[in-house]
DNA sequence: GCGCCATTTGTTAACGCTAACATGTGAGCG
DNA sequence: CGCTCACATGTTAGCGTTAACAAATGGCGC
């Protein structure tokens, strides 16, 4: 064995002087082996099946791996198995906390399992979109979880052909393009509105936070519109907004509302919703005396006075759902339920 | 030609029954290649250096990518080339946007040159954040930008013998471990304290936000009571919130600083300090009145009544500039100026 | 008309790892 | 005591791309 093992160390050294050396000079898999005195294919099954690997060579591998400091290079390993244990997300914006918490949770979900996060932006942008879902599908990341239901024919095709899962966050269309994770918009615009029928309010009012190509804001317009008409109440008031909220806008939309008499009113996004409702405070308007207001949670629906009805959206959860089914997905397993509704909470507090 | 392809066409048909087969049964370069009479190396070139093929030969190519429908195996690129064009980017957490946003900016600098970015998340662990490092070093990231200034021993050890430019981001250590990009949080201390003195104030106080291993608030703490004994004040009494505020917290502090007679506080976290100055509001206490409140920027400081005196910390700003030095040192410049203080803002006013 | 050099294209051999197959070893069993 | 089988380990040949070198072509100056 030991001379086995000179004859190999001489081998090494015998470098031969070929005219081309493309190494990056770092600890290969190949030096741990020599110096733990098995094959390559041995210390590789040490790190990725250690079952199958005895008892004395695991240990000396081991000591061997500390001692020469080996990293093993995952590309090499991604391309000769052909999986990268890397999964794609794609959202909008990370500036905005319910975009940027999928993509801790979807992180979590797959840590343990050795699997990292790519992350991509489109600040809403469908070519950008395009250009990431190709990027990705380049890299062949494993999985990859997308922001939104709208696919362009282009991603259809490209994803089509890497034959990898995907799944739609935030939206659950009827029929997903794979796997879908998501809460209905309509549900939570409905439950508001019921909400507000139950408190006897009448006149009615809605206020959507319109962004490029996100529905959502809209679908929950929708939901509340129907159920408030499935309520035999007048017509709902429907006001939008498209840019982040001004501290004049609020003034205008609260005058708005005191003109139109409305006595109750859901603001499709959480920082609008508390802008309003601090707005419509220091106009002197009575919450929910006068007006009611209900909106989405964030940080601060319960340090404002009075504490603020919204609707709580579980962003991390939704990462969390996406990166479990990845996970049974990579794993090989069948997943019958491809679309899951995360649900959401209705918070009912003093603003309503 | 046409007969060519044929031929090519044929062979490929004649799939050697070979006892191996681990082909993943996707487009090739070789399949480009032989649909644009033209070898594979040229393909190549053509989509890493076009600028090296002729216009003939670039057409044919272009218009055999889109029939095949070709998407290159990056993975396999990376491992020739040695380069992977993926940077990696470490933050406590992606819930808070200050954390959030700088893992955008690094994506808006990289995009343009073709680069991806794998994020992880160390919720303040060093444990985890080590082993963050050593996997993205595994897939052999071509940069890589860690949040905090400290780095563990073993950390350390990885990215040496790695050799990859490495980016501290925040804080700005007197010798960087590579290069850093920050701001002195004791001046964000200092120039808010200097702020109070000029208005007269004396009696001060200032909260710090505990958050495991993040050292930032204890600096501002640390320049704020530095400024005030500069400008002989007597000492500002120093108070610590170690969790996500309460509504009963804040409660509790604007009584304590009633009781302590503090003419003015700076609130060393952004949500907190729009807690506070809501909570002195409703407890009838009259900002700036009888106590003067400065923090830091979030969306609600010019949304609050009166709105709020802060620091505005530039997170966006401080991934690009991250990214912009990663992207010379990966085409191979030397960086001199290896520490940037990306500065701050102080937006002065109503509650001051 | 000849050599020189820039431009374009082709050929070969890695890059560092793992799948697939091959082989060796010893325990268990009738 | 030979046979089978589970287990441990080794050998071989890629994975799909690009670096390095080689070669062919043609324009240009003299």
């Amino acid at each position: 064995m030991v001379d086995g093992f000179r004859v190999d160390t001489d081998m090494s050294e015998q470098r031969a002087p070929a005219r081309r050396s493309r190494g990056t000079g770092r600890v290969r898999i190949e030096d741990v082996a020599r110096a733990a005195e098995v094959s390559a294919q041995t210390v590789s099954r040490f790190l990725r099946h250690p079952d199958q690997v005895g008892p004395a060579a695991s240990e000396r591998i081991a000591a061997a791996i500390s001692r020469v400091g080996y990293v093993p290079n995952l590309i090499a390993g991604s391309l000769a198995s052909n999986r990268s244990r890397v999964v794609a997300i794609i959202v909008p914006t990370l500036a905005n906390p319910v975009h940027a918490q999928p993509v801790e949770g979807l992180g979590d979900a797959l840590r343990a399992d050795g699997y990292q996060v790519l992350v991509g932006t489109t600040d809403f942008s469908q070519e950008v979109e395009e250009a990431l879902v190709r990027a990705f599908v380049g890299r062949r990341v494993d999985g990859i979880v997308i922001t939104g239901g709208r696919l362009s024919a282009a991603s259809r095709t490209v994803l089509k052909a890497a034959a990898i899962p995907v799944v739609q966050l935030w939206e659950l269309p009827r029929i997903p393009f794979d796997m879908a994770v998501g809460n209905s918009n309509i549900d939570i615009g409905a439950c508001v509105a019921r909400h507000f029928a139950e408190r006897g309010y009448r006149r009615l009012a809605v206020i959507g936070h319109v962004q490029k190509s996100d529905t959502r804001s809209a679908d929950r317009v929708t939901g509340f519109l129907a159920e408030a008409q499935r309520h035999g109440l007048p017509a709902p008031l429907v006001m939008e907004v498209d840019r982040p909220m001004l501290i004049r806008d609020a003034s205008d939309l609260v005058a708005a509302l005191r003109r139109e008499e409305v006595r109750a009113v859901f603001v499709t996004s959480a920082q609008l919703s508390v802008v309003l409702l601090l707005n419509a405070r220091s106009a002197g308007i009575a919450v929910p005396g006068e007006l009611a207001i209900a909106g989405l949670e964030s940080d601060l629906s319960t340090v404002v006075s009075p504490t603020l009805t919204a609707v709580r959206v579980p962003a991390y959860e939704l990462g969390l759902q996406a990166g479990r089914l990845l996970l049974r997905r990579m794993a090989g397993e069948k997943v019958a339920q491809k679309r899951i509704d995360t649900g959401f909470e209705f918070n009912v507090r003093e603003s309503t």
